[in-house]
RNA sequence: GCCGCGUUCAUCUAGGGGUCUAGGAUGCCACCCUUUCACGGUGGUCACACGGGUUCAAAUCCCGUACGCGGUACCA
């Protein structure tokens, strides 16, 4: 067996989606397993779709999920050019071959031309039928001599693939395993664009030879495609490589994740926005990983080396998945939990620090050991900004069901004995809350929670002691009081 | 329309003839822990698309139907 090559084959034509990660990820995880190269080669085919930057975004997509590239335009290495568009002169050469042995012809239809005949051929049982070669313009139809002239004069032509017919073409997918399509199934493919440019099936099959891949797995929706590359592969005499069609990544609601519906449904569909919304390279990758693969037993947690170790093609399912944001943030808040309090609050800093200003380390890294237990997402430390600035609002609900009648005149006393507290720790300031529950003969959460209140504005959150403890006791007291003052 | 691929809890999935009264995870619900909220723990809710076959035995194999998805471009 030769080294395991693969490669993840982008156009730059906008921002790198969610499906695409993946596929880069699965690629990766083979040639991580197996030592193998995985190569980043650019698809820049349809210059009218080319977007700028796209690239930049795709590799910093691919570098913030950690998945390292071994070769590829900026990395180099022994099969470049990385670019399609850098690569011409090879399928100019693949094309003169086809050509010379007559398994690829030229075509000089205008657009129009070819429009017409699909109106002419097509019926109701046969909507989108074939190029009809037999009746077209092209050198099977034209004279050598009305060819040449053609060619000679500048006249923009195309390259199409002579399909054979009535042939049955067969390939063993490694997820899907044996698939058979007939050859009149498939259109003469061109090959060559009028632009000089190859189409996405020549310059897949020659790049994919020329660069050694192995293993090409990619999205289902190249499936119908396989025919066409075999009898290309055919043609130029070359082995195919092994393929693997993943199963598609569907919406929350199971149609497709276009742009539109997951606008609507809330989903970010570039990997960028995932990371803009705060979640973990880590839990993205890990999230991704098991849309569509398992490792076969319960575990869970997986990082990229772990994964790498447990992957494997014959465990990717073949039936679309639809994706869920709560397993995504489940994985997330999974991930938060095994880091340190450190990393946590170097990730929360921005959130925190965008809401209440600079912020001292040791005291982040405090508020994030007493809240990591509570977080879904880095940034929504953030909503813990009490501990940095007195709170503005308290919240409807929690005053509703726990700010009672005597809570002013409690939260008051209490303000006044933690003025008094000579140091102020866990067990002073719960000490003071016992002796005053006891002095004044009311239940503990009487007090507890319109205290929980007045300091932090909400009802929910960490041990209250220790709050307090990080709050201060200047501003407890301070806060307790307006509270008791605005609250009534 | 035609071709291809697919179909196990709401979702991701295990399972690939008997061990399946179908297992795990997320979500949801309840309880425990906790005078908060989470985390954690325990339990519950929830599925083999349908119809035929093959077989002593089918979620598992075969056929058909339905449904979903993909393809059917000088886009990838």
């Amino acid at each position: 067996m030769p080294p395991v090559r693969v490669r993840f084959a982008p156009s730059p034509t906008g921002l790198l989606h969610i499906g695409g990660l993946r596929t880069a990820l699965y690629n990766w995880l083979l040639a991580t397993k197996t030592g193998g190269t995985f190569v980043l080669r650019i698809e820049d085919t349809d210059q009218s779709r080319f977007v700028e930057g796209a690239e930049a975004d795709i590799r910093a997509s691919l570098a913030w999920a950690g998945l390292t590239i071994d070769e590829g335009s900026v990395e180099g290495g022994p099969h470049g050019p990385y670019r399609q568009s850098e690569r011409t002169a090879l399928y100019r050469e693949a094309v003169d071959r086809l050509l010379a042995e007559g398994t690829a012809y030229l075509a000089f239809d205008t657009p129009e031309a070819i429009q017409a005949m699909r109106e002419r051929l097509a019926t109701k049982d046969n909507p989108n039928p074939r190029y009809d070669r037999a009746t077209m313009t092209n050198s099977l139809t034209l004279s050598a001599e009305e060819v040449q002239r053609r060619t000679e004069a500048g006249e923009p032509h195309v390259v199409r693939l002579k399909v054979p017919e009535g042939e049955t073409v067969t390939f063993t997918d490694l997820i899907r395993g044996e698939v058979t399509f007939s050859t009149d199934e498939v259109d003469d493919q061109v090959l060559l664009k009028s632009d000089g440019l190859p189409t996405y099936h020549l310059a897949n099959v020659v790049d994919d030879h020329d660069m050694a891949i192995t293993h090409v797995i990619r999205g289902e929706e190249w499936l119908s495609s396989v025919p066409k590359h075999i009898l290309l592969y055919r043609a130029l005499g070359w082995e195919p490589p092994a393929l693997a069609h993943l199963p598609l990544i569907l919406a929350p609601t199971g149609g497709k994740l276009s742009k539109r519906n997951a606008d609507t449904l809330g989903i970010p569909v570039n990997v960028h926005a995932y990371r803009d919304a705060g979640y973990e390279a880590e839990a993205v990758v890990n999230w991704l990983a098991f849309l569509g693969w398992n490792p076969g037993d319960e575990r869970e947690m997986f990082r990229l080396g772990s994964l790498a170790d447990a992957f494997s093609i014959e465990r990717i399912g073949s039936s679309g998945v639809q994706l869920s944001m709560d397993k995504l943030a489940w994985f997330n808040g999974q991930h938060l939990r095994e880091m340190t309090t450190g990393e946590i609050a170097r990730r929360a800093r921005p959130a925190v620090e965008a809401r209440v200003g600079a912020v001292d380390d040791a005291d982040l890294v405090a508020v994030a050991e007493l809240m990591r237990e509570r977080l879904t997402l880095a940034k929504d430390l953030a909503d813990a900004a009490y501990f940095f600035e007195d709170p503005t609002t308290y919240d409807e609900r929690g005053l509703k069901k726990r700010w009672k009648d005597d809570s002013a005149r409690l939260v008051a006393l209490y303000a006044d004995r933690a003025a008094l507290l000579d140091e102020w720790t866990k067990a002073s300031t719960e000490a003071a809350m016992r002796d005053l529950a006891e002095a004044e003969g009311a239940g503990f959460g009487r007090i507890i929670h319109p205290v929980r209140l007045a300091v932090t504005g909400t009802s929910a959150g960490a041990g209250m002691f220790e709050t307090l403890v990080l709050v201060g006791q200047e501003a407890t007291v301070r806060r307790l009081r307006r509270a008791a003052e605005t609250l009534g």
